[in-house]
RNA sequence: GGCGCGGUGGCAGAGUGGCUAUGCAGCGGAUUGCAAAUCCGUGUACACCGGUUCGACUCCGGUCCGUGCCUCCA
């Protein structure tokens, strides 16, 4: 069985994968806030951890990928007051658009998707078990975590404590007793969402969410934990400071044994910001260009890297796709059993998702003639990068033969003319459905048709 | 300032101490009534300067440049 290596930011070296319990492996990826639509650089995340689950769902008989809903924070009741919608309708309509749009993209939804606002009681737990140890206090209705008492603090991110700021969304300098103290629950207005507390009326602060979901739904420590590169401080550092802290562990590596974090998306070659105006919807995107191509175009930089996004890449992409589909078309009548993903394959995949070489070998395939196997080959290479599972003449758009019998009737009479050697009358034709955007492609069946792109 | 990442052919993007991916674009040719697709051929590119080595794009040191995080952020 090939062996999959891992880049794992908290060693900070690529190691061999070994999972905790080789019969379940378990992991967990940072999910969205939703209070807005996703943009791309959510979509990268979403497409590198169900890439990641599908290749270890390949190699391990039981694989559990638990990915949350963030539908409490400041940001979501910000956008209630915004637009005057209710912040249960907010939350609600966002997630569904995410799961669509990643639906889109062709991830699975992941096996377990926890919402924050239905884990409120194990986030007090948590907070609760944090004060008794020592490693939390609260101070008029805050509880912070104090940084100080955690002596490994900041092995994640590689921060020596004096560099340690606040990752509290709120000020409460005030109520600090370091610094560095981050809020695990905040009190709220009467006009804000809020639970009851040993601490009155509030609700949790960012961190303890993922620490208190992660623990509920995989148990700790668990094999893997990801999410962008931007979390690794303070949002995964907090985590970790919560989560060993409840437990009594010192060990960075008792709440999660390999941190993966995937690297940014810019678009145009410029960072991804509200004041630049760039900020690319994944929900804009979908209805303009095939959900596969935009997924290869997210794969086509290997997940670690600054993938810059723009148009001209989401169409050399597409092309990519299609001459795979070509190919594939070429073969429909033959049947194929595609249980064997190629070794080239797995072990590009399994050497850190190195996703642009397995598209090379993936090239490589369609070197080879025609047949039942290379059909195989090319069906199991897609179904773990999930691509190339369409119907392959739908996907190149001649779906359409007897749907228009305006088009079919100037073929027919271009398929007459043809045989006439009226040729002026053949090129003519084509020039006329090219100005409407139909491509015509003589074929050894006769002509078809499909709308330019 | 602290921590980190990167500079590869026109573009994108892997990788390796010697055998110099892959895709897109370009150019030449084949094929096609035309077109598309396809096929064949075509590019020794690895920021700069030193060092190690029989040999470095790949290792080491330095320089320059770009970029991410350090505040909410995937």
């Amino acid at each position: 069985m090939p062996q999959l290596a891992l880049f794992n930011t908290l060693k900070r070296e690529k190691q061999i994968f070994e999972p905790l319990d080789p019969n379940h492996v378990r992991l967990y990826a940072c999910g969205p806030t939703v209070y807005n639509y996703a943009h791309i650089g959510n979509a990268r995340m979403a497409v590198v951890f169900d890439l990641l689950t599908r290749v270890l769902k390949t190699l391990y008989p039981k694989v559990t990928y638990v990915s949350n809903i963030t539908d409490v924070d400041d940001k979501i009741m910000q956008a209630s007051k915004d637009t005057g919608e209710p912040i249960d309708a907010i939350t609600r309509k966002y997630e569904t658009i995410y799961n669509d749009d990643m639906a889109a993209l062709g991830c699975d939804k992941p096996d377990i998707q926890p919402r924050a606002t239905e884990h409120i009681g194990d986030m007090i737990a948590l907070i609760e078990a944090l004060i008794e140890r020592g490693h939390a206090y609260d101070a008029d209705g805050h509880v912070l975590f104090n940084v100080p008492s955690f002596e490994n603090y900041g092995g994640l991110s590689g921060r020596s404590r004096d560099e340690q700021v606040a990752g509290a969304r709120v000020e409460v300098a005030s109520y600090k007793k370091d610094a560095a103290d981050f809020v695990l629950w905040k009190p709220s207005n009467d006009d804000e969402p809020g639970w009851d507390s040993p601490w009155g009326r509030g609700r949790p602060g960012w961190h303890i969410e993922c620490s208190a979901m992660s623990e509920k739904h995989l148990g700790l420590p668990f094999d893997i934990h990801g999410g962008g590169a931007d979390l690794k401080f303070p949002h995964h550092e907090n985590e970790i400071a919560q989560s060993c802290c409840a437990h009594g562990e010192s060990d960075l590596a008792a709440f999660a044994n390999v941190w993966v974090h995937n690297g940014f998306v810019t678009v145009e070659g410029e960072k991804m910001s509200k004041s630049l105006g760039n900020v690319t919807l994944v929900h804009d995107l979908v209805g303009k260009y095939p959900g596969e191509a935009l997924r290869l175009t997210l794969l086509s930089a290997q997940y670690r890297q600054p993938l810059d996004w723009s148009v001209e890449k989401i169409q050399q992409n597409k092309k990519q796709l299609d001459r795979f589909y070509a190919r594939l078309d070429e073969m429909k009548d033959m049947d194929a059993t595609p249980d064997a993903v190629p070794e080239s394959i797995t072990a590009a995949l399994c050497d850190d998702l190195n996703t642009p070489q397995a598209l090379a070998e993936m090239n490589a395939l369609l070197k080879e003639e025609n047949s039942p196997e290379l059909k195989s080959k090319l069906l199991a290479a897609g179904r773990v990068l999930n691509v190339l599972q369409k119907d392959p003449a739908a996907w190149l758009g001649f779906g359409g033969d007897n749907q228009d019998s305006d088009i079919q009737a100037l073929l027919d009479e271009r398929t007459a003319a043809k045989a006439e050697k009226n040729f002026a009358r053949a090129d003519e034709i084509r020039d006329e459905l090219a100005a409407q955007g139909i491509e015509i492609v003589d074929t050894p069946e006769g002509p078809k048709w499909r709308k330019a792109n």
